[in-house]
DNA sequence: AATAGCAACCTGTCATATAGGTTTCAAGGG
DNA sequence: CCCTTGAAACCTATATGACAGGTTGCTATT
């Protein structure tokens, strides 16, 4: 037919592959930014000269990527960096056991050993702040490890976000799911409380280093913080 | 207001995005394998008690993201661990201006002195060999940047691979699609056979050092590697 | 000029239809 | 008895049309 993207020797990738290819491709060439508005689906239907159920699976690809939002009556709009996909091929990983935790954790702990060094170096105090805040509320609520789990996952995310890399931003939160699910194991390992607050101890240490601006300091706490992390999971039989 | 994040209550996040859930959710609980099959999409339409659009599009949404594997006349299967959708996620971080080439160099810098440094000490000789042939092929094609280029990419997800750590493939590779649009700058800024054969010498020196079983000296090359690179994309003048 | 309300446009979901690919299984030939 | 072949059953790919409900912008009324 009509269809541009028709090589000879490669098997047709079907018509939704080559819509969602056009979109990403629209949203390059016009140079689009987060927030700009999309074609609409009719537009799109008669631009590519297929049905709209193509170009609806399209559209709802890309928004199950987080690379689009879209919501009823509304034109589709470019989307803002979003860990969304991400964190499901993770999960994915993890749940149909092609990775696991500790592999994760030794990604984790490469990248935090930079982030948190960044962090130091580059952290505005507001940020400096919201990581110190953090981890106070972990020591305040150490009684409750559900909460206490939330802020140490915002603690990690606050200080991705201090180092000023969205990247390391995405990746960290993609983790935060793992996290999520692992996180109880370790903490019931820590019986005493003793031994609970001075993992808690690690947390704060790690966030005195951030506020002086000490790179290297704040990196030999955060990866004591991961060897302990990792010690707890393995003491507690997690492959 | 504008916020469809996430709202008390939750009004209704939509059917797709249900039967998205409902999909994950069965190879979860099923224990569901790479190469498992799915239910059919009839199977599904009668189980969620909605329109096969619906069940299609949530399918299609995870074949987007590489979760699972669709074709036609066959039932949908779950799909091997794939860089699909994070490549796209970094792509569209590119093309819309949310994220810069450095940042992604300073990610992959911080990640591949540990897969080099991790490869060093786990890989086999097979590995050894994959990567020192992807360094050797660089310099025989040296002429001809295109092939160079993609010998460089191979030769960085082999050491990925040989870390033994799915995760850091996964991360490496989709950056590759960031590389490829940016490669070939760096290598202009390398004027000279002299200059370009010497950023070769460098591939050679950290496919030797994974050889000989040496963490640190690999890690040390990598760095300096990287470094160079980085530099060669300033000069170039990319942001 | 401000506002209420309507019209046009958009997405969400459903039902149905056709084409073409895959699997299965049994009948027929060796 | 085994192997081949062909058709039936099942599956996905795509198209079309319909209707409900949300959003936006224009217009006519106040």
């Amino acid at each position: 037919m009509q269809d541009p993207t028709e090589i000879a020797g490669e098997p047709s990738p079907g018509l939704v592959s080559t819509a969602i290819q056009a979109i990403t491709q629209h949203i390059r060439s016009e140079g689009l930014a987060p927030g700009d508005p999309l074609p609409s689906e009719a537009a799109m239907t008669r631009q590519l000269n297929v049905s709209r159920t193509v170009v609806r699976e399209a559209f709802r690809s890309l928004s199950a990527m987080r690379l689009i939002d879209m919501s009823a009556g509304r034109r589709a709009t470019v989307a803002k960096l979003d860990t969304g996909a991400m964190s499901m091929v993770i999960e994915h990983g993890i749940t149909t056991q092609q990775i696991s935790v500790h592999q994760v954790y030794d990604v984790r702990r490469t990248i935090e050993m930079r982030t948190v060094a960044l962090a130091a170096l580059r952290r505005t105090d507001a940020e400096a702040a919201a990581i110190a805040q953090s981890a106070r509320l972990m020591r305040e609520n150490f009684k409750n490890p559900e909460i206490v789990m939330e802020y140490d996952i915002a603690f990690h995310e606050a200080i991705a976000a201090a180092s000023h890399n969205p990247v390391f931003s995405l990746i960290v939160t993609a983790f935060s799911g793992v996290t999520r699910r692992t996180w109880v194991i370790g903490w019931r390992t820590r019986s005493s409380d003793e031994d609970q607050l001075k993992m808690i101890k690690g947390h704060e240490d790690i966030a005195e280093a951030i506020l002086i601006g000490d790179p290297r300091l704040a990196a030999e706490h955060m990866a004591l913080h991961f060897d302990k992390s990792v010690k707890a999971l393995l003491d507690a039989g997690i492959a």
